[in-house]
DNA sequence: TTTTATTTTAACATTTTTGTTAAACAAAAA
DNA sequence: TTTTTGTTTAACAAAAATGTTAAAATAAAA
C-alpha cells in the first residue's frame, strides 16, 4: 500500500473510466489513456501491471457503484410502484452519465463472463424478484414470470440508449431531441409496465 | 470480376459471418479467420485489400439481408396484429442463428455510424411508423410517438438476446431452458404492446 | 543531512497483427 | 503449346500495441 499517496492510481482509474464509458472510446490504448491523464504509460504497468487489469479495476469500480445504487432502490421500503420508478430515475441518471458502460458491457460480456455476475449481489435481486411475484398475485401488475418481468424493464430502458446513434440517425433527431425522447420514456415505461390488462 | 471462380471469396466472407456472428469471436484476426476458412491469410487481402474492408463487406451483407426481410415483413398486405408477429418471428429467428451480430453492431455503432443507417431503406420504416400512427388514432394501440412504439418492440426483442450470458448466470439457465424463455417472449412482447390500457 | 521507500520517467524489448511483394501455380484462350 | 489471366502461396516488412528494466526524481524518516 502506498505510503507516499499520489492520487496518480486513482486519477488513471477516472480518465480510463471518462475516455471509455463516457467518451466511447472502447479501444482506447495503454497510450491514450496515458496522456489524458497527462502521466506516463509505465506508470499505468507500475499501478496496475498490464492493460487488462486496469480496465478490469475500473470496470469492477463502476459496476460496483451502480449494483449498489440499483439495490438501494430494490430493498428500499417503499411501495412496490414507487421503488420501480425510483429504480428507473437512478438506472437512467447513470446510462446518460457514463452512455457507454452498458456498450463495453456488451462487448466483454464473453470475456468477462461469470466474473461479472460476480460483481452483483444477488440477494436484493431476489428479494425484488420475489416481491414481482407477490404484485402478481396480488393482482397489480400482469402474470408471468418475474425474471421476464424484470428483463422487459431493463430492456426498456436500456436497448434505447445502446442503440442511441443509430436511432438518432433513423428519426433526424438532434442530441437534444433524442435526450427528450429518452426523457419522456420514464413515465411511458411505468404505464406499460404497470397498465397492461390480464 | 473473376472469370475463374472458385468460390474463395464467398468462403471467406461466409466464415467470416459464421466466426463473428454467430460464434462470437468479435475480434477474430485474419489469421483465426484465413485458419477457419483453410485458406492463405494473403487471400484475404487478395479480394478484400484490408481486414476493414472485409468486416465491412460482411456487415453490410448481413445488414441488407436482415433488412430486407424485415422490410418484407413492413409493407406486407397483413393486417396490423399479423405484421407484428410476423416481424417478430422473422427477427427472433435471425437473432437466434446469429446471436452476435446485434453485439457486434453495438461494438461498431459508432466507427460504421452513418454508413450503417444508409443500408437501412427508410420508405418501408416510415410506412410502416404511419401505420402505427393509424392504429393509435384508431384505438388500438395505446398513444404515444411511433418512434416510441418502435423502439418498445425492438427494445424487448433485443436487449434479452444481447444480454444472455448475464442473465443465464443472473436467473442460473441452461442454454436450452434460456431459449424457452426467449421463445416464450413471442406471445409475452403481443400482449405488452397490444394489451396495454389506454 | 543522509538514508530509505515510493513514485515517475526514458529507453529498450517483445509480441501481435496487419499489410506487401514477388514468385509459383492453374486453367482457359490464342 | 505458349500466352495470358486469374488465383494462391511463402517470405518479408511494417506498424501498432503492450510489457520490462534500470535509472532519475521526490519526499518522508532516521
Amino acid at each position: 500500500m502506498p505510503l507516499k499517496n499520489t492520487g496518480t492510481e486513482q486519477l488513471i482509474k477516472d480518465t480510463t473510466k471518462r475516455l471509455i464509458f463516457a467518451e466511447g472510446k472502447l479501444h482506447a490504448t495503454t497510450q491514450e489513456i496515458a496522456d489524458a491523464a497527462g502521466v506516463n504509460r509505465t506508470s499505468l504497468h507500475y499501478y496496475f501491471r498490464s492493460r487488462d487489469l486496469l480496465i478490469a479495476a475500473v470496470f469492477q469500480e463502476a459496476m460496483h457503484g451502480l449494483s449498489e445504487r440499483l439495490n438501494q432502490c430494490m430493498v428500499s421500503a417503499k411501495p412496490f410502484k414507487q421503488k420501480v420508478e425510483f429504480l428507473i430515475e437512478v438506472f437512467l441518471k447513470d446510462m446518460m452519465a457514463f452512455p457507454y458502460q452498458e456498450t463495453f458491457m456488451v462487448t466483454e460480456i464473453n470475456t468477462l463472463g461469470k466474473q461479472l455476475v460476480g460483481n452483483i449481489d444477488s440477494v436484493p435481486v431476489k428479494s425484488f424478484l420475489s416481491e414481482v411475484q407477490q404484485e402478481m398475485d396480488s393482482g397489480n401488475l400482469k402474470a408471468m414470470p418475474p425474471s421476464q418481468f424484470l428483463m422487459n424493464l431493463f430492456s426498456l430502458l436500456s436497448y434505447p440508449l445502446i442503440m442511441a446513434p443509430l436511432y438518432k440517425q433513423l428519426f433526424q433527431l438532434s442530441d437534444g431531441a433524442f435526450d427528450e425522447l429518452i426523457t419522456a420514456r420514464k413515465t411511458m415505461i411505468m404505464d406499460l409496465i404497470f397498465n397492461s390488462k390480464s
